[in-house]
DNA sequence: TCTGGGGTCCTAGGACCC
DNA sequence: TCTGGGGTCCTAGGACCC
């Protein structure tokens, strides 16, 4: 009898995604320091990182670091495609893939090895099918547990390959800082840092009690699981979402009804028309509102039937962050609007929306009621496969000056729509709106 | 000049029911 | 009329992740 073979779990990590599509698709950019982005870092190449430049920076603030810094506009559809043929090497090797970002997977390699080789063995083929395919380099990790293999690729980065036995993985986590553990943030680690805690290994000598009393039971009971390398999760192929939501940087505005119109139909249109692509429709409608200084609150509502039409998502959000408002009246200014739909359900083959209807509030005169509501939805969002997402739009949308919002995130949102030409309707609605 | 957009999970308190 | 115990659902806020 052969012994069980120890589980073997990859997680691949593709390096600098954002940042390596754009060298990849331009060669003029490679070797120099650049970013995607623009007022906002969202992804730079090792180049431009050797200057301190990170993501999620102000681009002004990159540009103090690295003042040759190029910036390029995404391209959030090639970035969607190339993720995805990544995932397809790995799915060449096992069906348990799972996929937990654009760039980042876990593949469970366990049942894979006679076929294909040793774990060290499969993960060198997976880095290079990638290298050659595809053109782009990915750092793996091995290991027997999901956590140490995340931990594995981010020590083997840039383009590395780190495989840890089951022997070494004390001596392997011990020396890392703590932040490299799953879940520990800025918040967690300065904590961590008053009681002395500066490496896993630290953690791992700390009592569970401790890090309770220091983090919250949760948090601190997760937290001294990975560190004492108690990961049992499992590899899962497919997690159904929990949430489908959608935001919007305004910079500091007054919050007139009119935007807060404006701007909550703009959200409700993007996550109805998310929902209804995807089957689902939500019972809990959460809006946040944040102020100047980055205070922000948040409001909840939950209703009796789910929903995912747009005009009944955009009422209830309306309703809430006005709400909201009114129990901040000594706020001047709001920075970000934001909508999310959860208690998700996959949704009936008919919206079921007309008790909700039945309540009667804010209708303009005009509005669809009820079930035209569905099925004016499912009409538009047919156009819009078929034209291109700005075919048509509910008035107040088209009208919309969204500009505010940067390019590239808006881009990534809508990456699945047709860059084609600007419908007529489109370009009368922008024209008309002065 | 503090920053963009999309998510997950946890906690604490309250309402409500049996 | 008040008390005790237990469960579920909901809301608001926060930390964290990519």
């Amino acid at each position: 009898m052969a012994p069980v073979a120890a589980a073997a779990i990859l997680h691949a990590d593709l390096d600098a995604f954002y940042a390596s599509v754009e060298q990849l698709l331009d060669p003029s950019l490679r070797g120099k320091p650049m970013a995607v982005g623009g007022s906002v870092v969202l992804a730079a190449s090792y180049e431009a990182r050797s200057f301190g430049v990170q993501g999620g920076m102000s681009g002004w603030q990159a540009k103090q670091l690295c003042p040759g810094l190029l910036f390029v506009n995404g391209h959030f559809d090639r970035y969607q495609q190339l993720g995805d043929e990544v995932i397809a090497v790995l799915r060449d090797f096992t069906p348990l893939v799972e996929r937990i970002s654009i760039d980042e997977a876990f593949a469970d390699v366990t049942g894979s090895v006679h076929l294909f080789g040793a774990p060290s063995v499969i993960a060198s083929s997976v880095r290079r099918r990638v290298r050659e395919e595809i053109g782009l380099a990915v750092s793996v990790g091995v290991a027997r547990t999901k956590h140490l293999a995340k931990v594995a690729s981010q020590v083997a980065k840039p383009d590395g390959l780190v495989i840890v036995e089951a022997h070494e993985e004390r001596s392997f986590l011990d020396p890392l800082p703590v932040r490299l553990v799953w879940g520990v943030g800025p918040a967690s680690q300065a904590r961590l840092a008053e009681i002395g805690i500066q490496t896993i290994g630290d953690l791992a000598r700390t009592s569970p009690s401790v890090l309770q009393h220091l983090l919250g039971r949760g948090a601190g009971t997760k937290l001294s699981s990975l560190a004492a390398n108690h990961d049992e999760r499992p590899v899962q192929q497919r997690r159904p979402a929990r949430s489908v939501g959608a935001q919007s940087a305004l910079g500091a505005r007054e919050p007139t009804a009119a935007l807060v119109r404006t701007t909550m139909a703009y959200l409700a249109d993007r996550v109805g028309r998310r929902l209804r692509a995807g089957g689902s429709a939500g019972r809990t409608i959460s809006v946040r509102v944040r102020f100047a200084g980055m205070r922000s609150v948040t409001r909840a509502l939950t209703v009796p039937v789910a929903v995912s039409a747009t005009l009944t998502l955009t009422e209830l959000a309306v309703e809430l962050v006005t709400t909201a408002l009114a129990e901040h009246p000594r706020e001047r200014h709001i920075t970000l609007l934001a909508i999310s739909v959860s208690n998700l359900v996959a949704e009936p083959a008919l919206q079921l929306q007309l008790p909700l209807d039945l309540q009667g509030d804010a209708h303009r005169p005009g509005a669809p009621r009820g079930a035209a509501r569905g099925a004016l939805d499912r009409c538009m969002d047919a156009v819009r496969e078929r034209f291109g997402g700005n075919a048509v739009g509910y008035a107040s949308v088209a009208l919309s000056d969204q500009t505010r919002v940067p390019e590239a995130f808006r881009e990534l949102a809508q990456r699945h729509e047709s860059s084609g030409a600007t419908p007529p309707a489109d370009r009368r609605a922008r024209s008309g709106s002065g």
